[in-house]
DNA sequence: TAGGGGATCCCGTTTTTACGGGATGGGGTG
DNA sequence: CACCCCATCCCGTAAAAACGGGATCCCCTA
């Protein structure tokens, strides 16, 4: 029933030639990865590589002489679509963290975390998954969060959010009169009402706060 | 140098009685979490917690008879708000994991993960971390990059970035020209020129789709 | 060196907003 | 049954925005 484990191809970009050293060691002493590309920038990884390498994941460091880590995330992706791509670095501060995650990186490890758990690592790429580091995934719940706060309880009536709606569509009140079937002046009254709500003197202010408070 | 080990106090929430005093067995068998306290409902663990209990970790199912377990998750955090909650159940579907955790669950472990993870886990949630099974932890990516799309490339210029920010924060034409030293006729063509990069006619047009890309 | 883009400035007209100050009717509540 | 809130409507004015159609200067690059 053990299905025939596939051995995987791993490709390290990483500066530090000791710690390389020591993780292509110990990626090719498991009985299921294998690893016979490591570079030393991505200009190298990107220069070098054979087009018909089929890698299954690429462990990269971020802080690298030459193009930074984050920046080189798009580039290999666009090279190697099948590729997944395994954050390994010490920098974890959360704007390198985010900028990563949204460039199209699977996984996020530090250098502080065990090679045992860097090997799990990157087998949970390989399956799909997607490992992170335990600070690392807090930060990332916390940003969360803090995307979607405690509303401050700003009711606006039902046409009122559809007025707002629609201005930040970008209508002018003549035209959500229409569209809402009433007057330019009852539009013009919703806007003035918003306005006390929102506590602003115009329509940007008032949709910009309205797209913060999420009430759009 | 080993720093003395904290026992840690743990609580279980869990309808599912033989799953339970499996956990709770493992648990205690473990040298620093300890399980005094374990209910198989949200509603029997409010009424019948002590106050002067300290816990650490509350390892909560989300499927339970009564009260659900995300609908919990704001209430024990309010009766016990030292207390990180760490999600232990079956459900992956993304609408219920949003939930939990933007309820303030501090991880999300499910069911078919090792009982080796699940003590790990338990010690990484009282140590600040937030472990995530990897599927949980992918769905959180996509997402997470879903908010933040492959940017449509729209460049504005420094001043045409600023002059924006400022009239999402409700200032006129007027006014930024002040702020910015300028002349009103300067804010003016940045304003025309950020009209015919972002595609609209307005200033509510224009702050919305700027929040919306992301450029503000 | 010519050309392009960015930042700056200006004039004038039309359109739209912002707001003071009204009004009416309907639904819900103390 | 008053009272309030919501949605609706109206007038008028001053302010602001939108836009056509200019211009100058500087820096960078082909």
């Amino acid at each position: 029933m053990t299905p025939p484990i596939s051995v995987r191809n791993i490709c390290l970009i990483e500066d530090h030639q000791d710690y390389r050293n020591a993780l292509k060691l110990a990626i090719n002493d498991s009985d299921h990865l294998t690893c016979h590309l490591d570079f030393s920038s991505v200009e190298a990884c990107l220069d070098n590589i054979p087009d018909n390498s089929s890698i299954d994941v690429i462990l990269l460091d971020l802080g690298l002489p030459g193009m930074h880590g984050v920046t080189a995330i798009p580039q290999l992706l666009k090279q190697f679509p099948q590729t997944k791509i395994l954050v390994l670095t010490v920098y974890d501060h959360k704007p390198v963290v985010l900028q990563a995650l949204a460039a199209g990186a699977s996984g996020y490890l530090l250098k502080s975390d065990h090679i045992l758990t860097i090997l799990r690592g990157i087998d949970e790429v390989a399956n799909g998954g997607a490992p992170l580091n335990s600070h690392i995934a807090r930060m990332i719940l916390t940003t969360f969060n803090a995307v979607r706060p405690a509303k401050p309880e700003i009711d606006l009536t039902e046409r009122e959010r559809e007025t707002l709606g629609l201005l930040a569509k970008g209508l002018i009140k003549k035209e959500i009169a229409d569209q809402l079937g009433v007057s330019y002046h009852t539009v013009d009254t919703h806007v003035r009402n918003i306005y006390a709500k929102l506590q602003v003197h115009n329509l940007s202010g008032a949709v910009a706060k309205a797209i913060h408070l999420d009430l759009i």
